[in-house]
DNA sequence: ATGGTCGTGAGACGA
């Protein structure tokens, strides 16, 4: 079973590049993050012809998320437990697997904007409504996946230029901590769980030639439950996509699991 | 060099 995660900045924009990518990476789900779109726009047909299942939440020009699978979802959540929250920025649905039910959980995590912004005091408070619901998440489902955009690095290996980044979003220690506090649950950084090359990042700024420098960040994770960090085999950044022409600005992340 | 580039949607604003 192989599930990914895409920040794909406007499905609009990059939805052919979403086909082809399923194409060439049938993985038994996709979780997509910053649709920019309303429910109503959704391309689902786009999706029911290459044989995918979709379930989706979307808001006008901000937010958005979606889970793509092969097979059909089960129990759809839309929101954080009780957290009120007019962006939309989670959906969860409950997948079929030879090993039982896997909960595959979507977000899209505050991006925070500033150390000083009102954005990143509701970063910190989004982390820690999304930490208690995903400890009952947990408790109802031993076989959990998170995977998403959460605009953390975790640790200095996952920044091209920790100096430069030293007391800016993404790197900050309450961050971190609110990402451990996750981990803390039970969790685990799929990525982490293997040897990887070293400046593994999944997202570029599209100024200043951030590709090509490999001027990146990595805050792009899959984070998964004991039970299926023992069967995950794989755990992989696809840089393709953000080589294409008109690029999101981040690449997927892949889990494998082998059951 | 304190900027740069995208996406949205029609001028900034968010990332």
């Amino acid at each position: 079973m192989k599930l990914a995660t895409w920040n794909v900045n406007s499905l609009n924009v990059r939805l052919p590049q979403v086909l082809d990518w399923l194409r060439d990476n049938p993985v038994d789900a996709l979780g997509l993050q910053e649709l920019k779109l309303t429910d109503d726009k959704f391309p689902q047909q786009a999706f029911t012809d290459i044989g995918y299942h979709a379930v989706w939440t979307g808001q006008k020009t901000y937010n958005g998320v979606a889970i793509l699978s092969r097979e059909p979802g089960e129990d759809v959540t839309r929101d954080i437990g009780n957290y009120t929250d007019i962006q939309r920025r989670v959906i969860a649905t409950t997948l079929p697997s030879p090993a039982g039910p896997v909960r595959v959980v979507c977000v899209y995590c505050p991006n925070g904007q500033a150390l000083d912004s009102d954005k990143y005091v509701y970063k910190l408070e989004w982390f820690l409504a999304l930490r208690d619901w995903l400890k009952s998440e947990l408790a109802r489902y031993p076989r959990l996946a998170v995977l998403g955009d959460y605009n953390i690095a975790p640790a200095d290996e996952d920044v091209h230029d920790p100096a430069k980044w030293e007391g800016g979003v993404h790197v900050s220690p309450p961050e971190r901590d609110a990402l451990k506090q996750l981990i803390g649950l039970g969790l685990s950084d799929a990525f982490r769980l293997f040897e990887q090359p070293p400046k593994s990042f999944s997202w570029w700024d599209y100024r200043m030639m951030g590709f090509r420098r490999n001027a990146g960040l990595r805050i792009d994770h899959i984070l998964l439950s004991d039970p299926l960090r023992e069967v995950c085999t794989a755990c992989d950044i696809d840089k393709g996509p953000r080589g294409n022409t008109q690029p999101s600005d981040h690449t997927p992340v892949i889990a494998t699991l082998t059951f």
